[in-house]
DNA sequence: GACCCCGATGTAATCGTTTTCAATAACAGC
DNA sequence: GCTGTTATTGAAAACGATTACATCGGGGTC
């Protein structure tokens, strides 16, 4: 009917711009956007006018005006991570299934990242957060703090003002020993990542598992990267050599110490399982395809990813409610024939 | 001096709290926190009163006022797909040192999803966007009117309205050509993904090295992912074999498709390299461990996503200037020792 | 017919900043 | 001593939406 200016790009179209080609007060179109009160026959004007106009919400504006940042933060270590990179999306997905963004940071470990996130998180007004701390940043995070709800992954505290859902962890390690046990291994190495409380809770059951058996526990601790677990584990098998006392398998804390340990016996010619068994964290892709394939545990990536969102959801439904912590279950994906088997 | 009211979470503290506390007017608190001109005085004043009532601006507002999102859109078809984890990394990283945060979206090279996440990067006025379109959208994408710069990566039209940066397609397919032929292969088989430029322009690569060679070129194109690669490759391989035409080495245009053919292969009792080399894209760590170990390209990965903000920033500096495409070249990591060297 | 209530609509206040503009003071030059 | 310039500061107007509140009809009830 009116003059339907076409919407160049000179200005940005606004609300009230809708309004007038619409012939209605900004409050009409606001609610036809927001599915309020509005007559068919104006809701199907103003729909005319927002085609009309090309506009789109500006969602700082709306944000700041309801005091709703439909956004909510996500802080992992490091996002090539195999594991945080599916969480991530399954974090994502129901995320923006919900109307809601998100903001990805890396903290690559550092406690320092960690804090200027935290306050970014508060800048950003995020609704809510999903966070997989460091040890050091999580001995803190009780005295931080927040107005927005927190829930801790992969990592979190014994009990604590956070919900959390983590990987049943000394359960999952004690799978990979028993398989290991089972197949006839006897003398198993440990290999742990030295930062976060995943490791720890992981050479727990470890530990437990080789004792129930009457096993004799061996290990080590290495930065998170397959390099450093490359390098230790050649020393390690070195010195173990000289000493009489190698081991036949070893187990490691994560898939980078996994590929940090699968090189080292490369390079040294240690065939797998033959020479020396190796077993570890999550079911990648490759480790199907590397020698006989490789035993691991499973975690259910995509589950965890999405518990945390629906723990969230929860808390910011009643922010009274008492702490949960979901602890899911691993499965062990048994591979590698081992010694029992080949005589 | 004055009461030093705690912060108490009964209410958000605001610029305005922070005025009174420190006795000056909002402004000078703005400007304070902007660093714009203050008397040492105040300023101290100010920044004393922002530790007192632990201010912490609010970035919606900010960013309402200023007109300035300080954010950029990043969408991409899978971020699992490890070359876009690692581009996604580099991206973010540039982005929170120039202070400015990442929106990441998965589209799963899904036309539909590709546009309703245009129309979020339009409400959320982002001030710039990195873009792998499918080529579907990358057919319409001249006609859509943006209001923000557009960096397209990993695919770009021939020449276009938009800045680009991506992989020397051609001659990346034919360095693995060429190697395969300097082995020794002659009958080179090509799996090339179908939804993408890229696998596109790796195809034309594939077959012009080829024909240099005066080889004959057999690809096939399949979605791109691990499991369509390991059936389409079985199905080949079943009728090659009845037909006395087997391939002696087959190419992939990506490292699902990689993946795949790894696995059928396996399956079916074939020997990498012995029985069928296979070479690809993507230098993933796990290519180093299976077999003999994999040749392939190696991308420039953290490379790419650092190009794509340097173009999106000189592109923000001067809107005029011509567009511009990058084009990195891949590097060719020789791995599986071929026929020639086996006799 | 008077009264009340309810649904649709418009007016104006508001969210928490930045930024424009005017005001003030200080200081130099003449 | 007057004027012009510069450096600080504050008051108030944006930014673009949502939403509290007022208004206006229409329809039901007695």
């Amino acid at each position: 009917m009116s003059d339907s200016v076409k919407a160049t790009s000179i200005k940005a179209v606004g609300i009230k711009d809708v309004a007038r080609e619409a012939g209605v007060s900004v409050a009409t179109v606001s609610r036809v956007l927001s599915n309020g009160p509005v007559s068919d026959a104006l809701r199907a004007r103003v729909e005319d006018a927002v085609r009309a106009t090309g506009y789109r919400p500006n969602l700082s504006a709306r944000r700041l005006r309801s005091q709703h940042s439909q956004t909510i933060g996500l802080i992992v270590s490091d996002i090539r991570n195999p594991f945080f990179t599916a969480v991530s999306r399954a974090v994502e997905d129901a995320a923006f299934q919900a109307g809601m963004r998100v903001i990805l940071c890396n903290t690559d470990e550092n406690p320092e990242r960690e804090a200027m996130y935290l306050r970014l998180m508060q800048e950003e007004r995020v609704t809510g957060l999903i966070f997989a701390p460091t040890r050091a940043t999580l001995a803190q995070l009780d005295r931080a703090d927040l107005d927005f709800p927190v829930v801790l992954i992969d990592r979190s505290a014994p009990a604590g003002r956070f919900d959390s859902v983590v990987l049943d962890n000394p359960q999952a390690a004690a799978l990979l020993v028993d398989h290991l046990h089972g197949q006839g291994y006897r003398r198993i190495a440990g290999l742990f990542g030295n930062t976060s409380t995943t490791a720890v809770e992981r050479h727990a059951g470890y530990q437990a598992a080789l004792a129930a058996h009457g096993l004799h526990a061996e290990a080590r601790f290495v930065p998170p990267t397959a390099e450093a677990a490359e390098a230790e584990i050649a020393r390690w098998l070195a010195e173990a050599r000289r000493s009489g006392a190698m081991p036949d398998a070893v187990m490691v804390s994560n898939s980078l110490l996994l590929m940090g340990v699968v090189k080292a016996a490369r390079t040294l010619g240690l065939t797998i399982p033959g020479d020396l068994a190796v077993a570890g964290f999550d079911n990648e892709p490759w480790t199907e395809l590397v020698g006989p394939g490789l035993t691991v545990i499973e975690q259910p990536v995509h589950e965890i990813g999405r518990a945390a969102m629906t723990l969230l959801f929860e808390r910011l439904d009643d922010p009274e409610r008492a702490t949960r912590k979901v602890v899911l279950s691993g499965t062990c994906v048994a591979r590698a024939p081992g010694r029992r088997k080949r005589g």
